[in-house]
DNA sequence: AATGAATGAGGATTCATTCAT
DNA sequence: GATGAATGAATCCTCATTCAT
């Protein structure tokens, strides 16, 4: 049945879950997904807290749909911006992007923090190495490190970038983004500074 | 409460209560403060739910405890360690105190991170200038900093610092703790390679 | 038992008993009983809250005694000044004594009243039967009153006297002393307007 | 999980709200609010005790609403009688519907007893301005009365009449509807036998 | 005589979820 | 597609009461 009727009835659809993607998104940027209702959701969303349901079909599954969105779309990007051709300015880039990244979406880290604390390390394990893996490839073709190195190094960028980046969120008026990106680049200077570079 | 603070000989008297933080220590360790209820600390502690009250006024106000309690520990030793006369040894043994520390007190982290959440920024700001200032301090002795960077280069520290020792607190078997403060250094290294040192 | 030695305990223990009855009679009067606990009674009094117990049983029991103690001391008073020579001048003087007693002791009428409502009327009807058989005693020195007409009016006059003294209780400032006196005894005004002057 | 179907009642959409009126109403007709919980409306309602929330938001809001619904109901009959031609009738019809109001809803006095101890005195004070208004008005139409007495002699009725009716509610058997009204209306003859009457 | 610690039953409230319409 | 009504389990908290000291 593709009516006009029924089309003009599947836009605004449509419209009803992106919209709680949205209010969803907005709202568990400043608070724990445990103190953000349904209620509130729907309400943010200008919809009925049933749409919710019908939509997501639970509260834990709509906040797995903006992890998983967040997480591809971070990685898309930072897999991208990892090709560059110098590795430096491509490590640049990718915290640039990262510090970007949670100024415009806050509620992914809140969410994949809150996540780290269960025990189900499904989707935050798998980020995390991920994001680990990208940037051991850009930091080998940098400098050579120890096997036993790799993982700490890229964990403590990681953390520094998604640390910053989240107290920035918070409070922006005393951490301008050009000198954090500085900052959290200063590991990667350290590495310089202590280590052969890498062969090629 | 009319608990006078000089008498604190009773050993039952402070049982409970000492049994409570414990348990609300381990619980919280793990979970988010929501996803911990009061029935299930009073029956970690072996005491009943009205004993929670009786201490401690209320959940918050046990949650705020340890949160006081452990930021008070950690600022004491730092400062301790801080104080230190070769800079660099010092910042690595503030570092080193930092990871044993979170090991020990996952629960800290935990709650710290959660409450700066939320808009009440009063004991966590606290907690974030004091070791930002601590950092910079022995900081100082080490190079010498742009002032924009000063607030940056501390929170990245004090960022990957707490956010490796996080890691490490849930997942243990991959991050060895001695790589993992010499990859927190790396920072303080960048710096030493790109800035001049202290004038003294 | 008057051995110096219990008598040096039992003021004391006076003291303490007392003041928890003055404290209750305090709080009492501005709140419902379910609305005051035990511990704000102790604290008001300034001793601890088994003492409560020690000395009254229970909530529930030193709340009786206020309230036997209250009627006790109304039913006494009013006994007396209803003796007098001249009926009419006596029914005001008891008019205006109840009116300040409820001034002194707001918590009698208020804890009165609320007993009313429960099932258990023991004491509760009994001051009313106890004030509506003095009434009537003086009353009938006055007028010839119908049987059926005897209980009603006295629970008239009983009713304007204790409300009116109870709103007088909570906002003083516009229902002065004397009218309201003037105001409840418009009743007995009517019966002698109405009614045969008593046979005597 | 939910019950069975089969087993559950349906209940139709307005259905619930008015149920549990009736149920708090009939339960606050003997307790005072603070002893009747909400469990109890609930379960006198046949509902969950959810509902009560989805309906009416708090049992505070619960209790205002009925307080409400009384005051205006109560008011609106009243305003209605006291329009009647005589004056002295008015009066004696306005005493007639009070007594026979609070037999039908006691739990309005109640409440209104209830809030009158609160210091918030916002509806209460409402009510009771109010209803000394309307008498007043009447009144003024039968007698002359000193700017001083008014309030105490509006009072006085009111109270006359609120406190008997409330004790015919309490134990019925022994205060006949016709000698309460009558024994109230002895202040109005009061006033007529020593006040000159209204010109006009 | 007095108390501080502890208790547990009970109470108000929130909220994710279900379901008939 | 969407919703409003209803639910009940779970949660925080209060408070009268007990008891060892």
């Amino acid at each position: 049945m593709t009516t006009p009727a029924s089309q003009r009835q599947r836009v605004r659809a449509t419209d009803s879950k992106e919209r709680l993607f949205e209010a969803a998104m907005t709202l568990l940027g400043n608070r724990a997904p445990e103190a953000v209702s349904v209620d509130q959701i729907a309400a943010a969303a200008g919809v009925s807290k049933g749409t919710v349901y019908y939509n997501y079909g639970s509260k834990d599954q709509l906040i797995s749909q903006i992890l998983d969105f967040g997480a591809n779309k971070l990685m898309d990007e930072l897999s991208r911006v990892a090709a560059g051709p110098d590795p430096y300015a491509a490590l640049k880039h990718m915290v640039e992007f990262a510090m970007d990244f949670v100024a415009s979406y806050p509620a992914f880290v809140q969410l994949w923090m809150q996540e780290q604390l269960h025990a189900d390390l499904a989707s935050t394990t798998t980020l995390h190495s991920r994001m680990t893996d990208l940037l051991l490839q850009v930091l080998e073709r940098l400098v050579r490190l120890d096997e036993a190195d790799k993982l700490p190094v890229a964990t403590t960028i990681f953390g520094a970038a998604l640390f910053t980046a989240r107290v920035r969120a918070t409070r922006r008026e005393d951490l301008a983004r050009d000198q954090v990106i500085y900052a959290v680049m200063l590991t990667v200077d350290g590495l310089l500074a202590t280590r052969p570079p890498a062969t090629g």
